[in-house]
DNA sequence: CTAATTTGGAACTGTTCGGTTATATATTGG
DNA sequence: CCAATATATAACCGAACAGTTCCAAATTAG
């Protein structure tokens, strides 16, 4: 009763990391998609034994929804940093850049979890969280708008929901372009070109350079 | 020898079209998404039994591949009449209203077959397909921006290529949001703002209304 | 009417899959 | 060292699945 603070739980001590396990999950989702996953594919993936997977994790649909969070999460955190570069422009650029790059990373599967595969999941939990997540998203772009009026960068009457849905738009289909193969070096330059569209002011002069 | 001209092919008569079942195909993969799909969902869903489907369609992937031109062709081909509106602006609100509705239709699955399902499907053909019906969508939609051009509705440096490809990555972002659930009204809201926005001059005027 | 031809329906076969069970292994508590 | 606890490995089970075979049904040719 007294040793145990802090001491190990117990019996046999597992031989994986829960954390790493998940991740290791959601590269298995993200390359196959979610219906293309077989619980062998997890068992190999994950390096947990069947048994385990099932004790532990749930069944497959209980380890997608983790995952989906986990990876919502982190993603959610690296956009968010994204956008803070100094300057609007770089911030909006930074961000789109940031999904061109994740969504054509090396030794990862091509696209998003979030943008390409989850949302081909028939389950109304998983629509649900997809949408708080877009809805989410959103509002961390209109939220650097906002910001940008604040500081001066852009006119008081800038469109800032329109521009925001506009830009997340901007990202899925950068996203779902990564998926069938386009280049990075062509979607990195596309990211930008989008950046100073969605930047333009409605009168039409564009945003100056900081 | 001489009768057989026009007639019928001699033995049983086939119980379906093949036009039609390909078209419940289409439904098939489209709800179920690639992977997601038995050959059993595709029997009961194209009303052709077993035996004949091998015999006259090929397996899964075969099947998949006739769908998916097909779907391509006729999505093209409609794509291309809704930019062919009087006035550069309704043609490309035209194109984006058309995405947003096509991908919202009731009666049939969410999102599009193209844009949604295909880029999952783990086969290096499809990706080349998909790869070639997006460079074809993007220069149909460069194509009205020249005539637009010619027809003076937009200053002849109007950056012709970057922009439909914007247009295209709306449309992309548009159909994924409507997998997900946004609703049509917010789509087709936002549809309008987009092509608003590719419509902006780059020293930032609109382009006037016809 | 009969033979030939083609499709349709049902059943069959070997494989894969999801989920569970039985048992061996590793660790803590006493 | 022994009991208790928790995980790992392997095997197992019924269901689902892909693809094929067998035979009945529908049609044409003669």
């Amino acid at each position: 009763m007294i040793q145990n603070n802090a001491g190990r739980p117990r019996g046999r001590p597992r031989s994986f990391d829960e954390r790493d396990a998940l991740e290791k999950a959601t590269q298995v989702f993200w390359s196959k998609g979610y219906d293309g996953v077989t619980i062998d594919d997890l068992v190999a993936g994950m390096g947990v034994g069947r048994p385990s997977l099932y004790a532990i994790f749930g069944d497959k649909r209980a380890i997608f929804l983790r995952v989906l969070t986990a990876y919502a999460e982190r993603k959610g955190a690296s956009a968010a940093k994204a956008l803070l570069s100094q300057g609007l422009r770089d911030s909006i650029a930074g961000f789109l850049r940031f999904a061109v790059e994740s969504a054509t990373e090396k030794g990862s599967a091509r696209g998003c979890l979030l943008v390409c595969v989850a949302p081909l999941v028939n389950d109304a939990e998983v629509q649900r969280f997809l949408q708080k997540a877009a809805a989410g998203g959103a509002a961390l772009v209109e939220g650097r708008f906002r910001d940008g009026i604040t500081a001066g960068e852009i006119p008081s009457d800038f469109p800032v929901a329109a521009r925001a849905i506009q830009v997340t738009d901007f990202a899925r289909g950068l996203t779902m372009r990564a998926l069938i193969g386009t280049p990075r070096k062509t979607l990195l330059s596309d990211a930008g070109e989008a950046a100073d569209l969605v930047l333009l002011s409605r009168r039409g002069n564009a945003v100056p350079e900081r």
